[in-house]
RNA sequence: GGCCAGGUAGCUCAGGUGGUAGAGCGCAGCCCUGAAAAGGCUGGCGUCGGGGGUUCAACUCCCUCCCUGGCCA
């Protein structure tokens, strides 16, 4: 596909749009994302952490092989399971496709619907749809990170084994030695933003909250439309269970049992929503009915979390459904409409 | 039928020489600036199995009934 240099595009132009899906785990983030691209012509930009991560396919909920085939996803299946992805690393590498997306024009028998993306009349933009329910990288990518040093894993391994032996709250005298400001605000008991903020203290030699007043560096030349998935919720709990339920039916512990023999305990995305349980299954410490108790219960406290953060995500437009509702797609497909 | 253990928060359970109870989990609300599917904070919740008795006061002591589990017949 032909690229289009930014420089190229003439000045008159509005800035490009990028569409936001938003929403709990197991609220059709995906199926709405799909619906969205084929409508328009777009690609997806995955906003998951662990769907990041190769290899790991049941538990993260993936879009299907042949969705994959369909619409271009980015960020999706492309990190070595032993590797850390980080929120910082993340929001560089989206921007960067966000960027080559929009500026990627697309041919009309592209979008099989006949509809296109009329940008000014000018061009037909490709859509870029960035969808995933990590909020703190959907941070990172829209609104920026402060500029703070990257993360140290010798120091955060001498300070884990401070916490060990000394206890958190010797870790929070620590920090208000050197940064007050950020030990305020920063509870007793939670041990990685501790962390992390004595890191940055440590490397930059100055106080983090001193480096948050540099402030951050917001997503720039995008027009932002955000859709948010909000299923009533105790549908949208059933429909966690029944997934988690399906997970394990369809292999998970399978799948885990080959991951932890080809990559030990230490790979991550291990730890993460059903894998875990799956891992307390094959260690023996959960019979499997637990286990899939255990990660049911996991993803509705995850989907809750999910919601006290995305609620106070500014100008989002808010569907009170599923996003694999043909009604939720409609009003979607509207509201882009009315934004191009 | 007899004996034993037990019936306390939605669940699992703790407790008390008599002064109407508590923890974990759940649930709800919230926080979050490079581990975020992580981590943390806050909160309500009970007719302490039913009925009777003793007592200023019973969830606690006594009687009785019901229910659950185990053992014995």
């Amino acid at each position: 596909m032909p690229r289009i240099p930014l420089t190229q595009i003439p000045p008159t132009t509005r800035d490009p749009l990028v569409v936001v899906v938003l929403g709990p785990t197991a609220s059709g983030k995906t199926a709405l994302a799909l619906a969205i691209a084929r409508h328009f012509g777009g690609e997806i930009v995955n906003c998951d952490s662990i769907a990041m991560y190769r290899e790991f396919e049941i538990g993260t909920a993936k879009p299907t092989a042949a969705e994959r085939s369909e619409i271009p996803q980015h960020l999706l299946d492309c990190v070595d399971p032993l590797a850390d992805v980080t929120a910082g690393e993340y929001s560089r590498q989206a921007r960067e496709i966000l960027r080559e997306i929009a500026a990627r024009e697309i041919a009309s028998h592209d979008t099989p619907s006949g509809d296109s993306l009329l940008n000014d009349g000018l061009r037909l933009q490709c859509l870029p749809i960035v969808s995933g329910g990590t909020g703190l990288y959907l941070r990172a990518l829209l609104e920026g990170l402060f500029p703070g040093p990257q993360r140290s894993e010798e120091l955060r391994e001498m300070l884990r084994a401070r916490v060990h032996d000394r206890g958190a709250a010797h870790l929070h005298r620590i920090l208000r030695r050197l940064d007050a400001a950020a030990a305020e605000r920063i509870h007793v008991n939670d041990v990685p933003k501790m962390i992390r903020a004595i890191e940055v203290c440590l490397a930059a030699r100055r106080p983090m909250t001193e480096l948050w007043e540099q402030g951050r560096e917001t997503l720039p030349g995008f027009r932002i439309l955000r859709l948010g998935l909000n299923p009533e919720r105790e549908s949208l709990y059933a429909r966690i269970n029944q997934r988690a339920a399906r997970m394990f039916d369809q292999g998970l512990i399978e799948e885990t049992k080959r991951l932890l023999a080809k990559y030990g305990e230490q790979a991550r995305p291990l730890a993460s929503l059903g894998y875990k349980q799956a891992v307390q299954f094959l260690r023996g410490e959960l019979d499997r009915k637990s286990a899939l108790a255990a990660a049911q219960q996991a993803h509705r406290n995850y989907a809750k979390r999910q919601m006290t953060w995305f609620r106070r995500e500014p100008n989002v437009h808010w569907l009170a459904g599923f996003g694999d509702d043909p009604a939720m797609q409609a009003e979607s497909i509207a509201m882009v409409e009315s934004e191009v």
